[in-house]
DNA sequence: CTGTGATGCAAATAAGGT
DNA sequence: ACCTTATTTGCATCACAG
């Protein structure tokens, strides 16, 4: 039983009705579903750190990767971050030298355990920025 | 050059724990 | 309140067909 286009003209029609009955505008209806759905709590921007900023915070956690909370807002007031940014920072960054550093020391891929291939790395800089 | 898909990195979030 | 781990998601970049 696919629904058919009638179908879907159908329950417009109902909708319609119904919402005129209930006094409703179709702006309300947006609005409602819009706190509903779209604005189900929404996911926060992604904000882009800069580089400069990065390398402070870097620097930082090379010093103290577990900052304490009192760190933590006083380091982002001064750079003029989210204290909530930093933090999750951190965390992201203790998570990434977990992945580069596991196990017995050696092979994050760091050492070329691969006597070899001294080609091109597929490095990601700048690229004939020719137009 | 331009549009499109794959890939990597890193913010942000979810879930479980103290 | 904050951590960890695992995962999702936004974004830049690369690769390549057209």
């Amino acid at each position: 039983d696919t629904p058919t286009s009638d179908d879907l003209e159908q329950f417009a029609k109902q909708f319609k009705q119904r919402r005129i009955k209930l006094g409703f505008t179709q702006a309300d209806v947006g609005l409602a579903l819009g706190t509903l759905y779209g604005n189900g709590r929404k996911r926060k921007k992604r904000t882009s750190i800069e580089v400069s900023v990065k390398g402070a915070l870097e620097s930082h956690f090379l010093k103290c990767p577990k900052p304490s909370a009192q760190e933590i807002t006083s380091l982002a007031d001064s750079l003029q971050l989210e204290k909530e940014v930093v933090r999750v920072w951190f965390c992201n960054r203790r998570q990434k030298e977990k992945r580069m550093t596991p196990p017995g020391g050696t092979l994050p891929g760091a050492e070329d355990v691969y006597g070899g291939s001294r080609d091109t790395p597929p490095h990601h800089g700048v690229q004939t920025p020719v137009q």
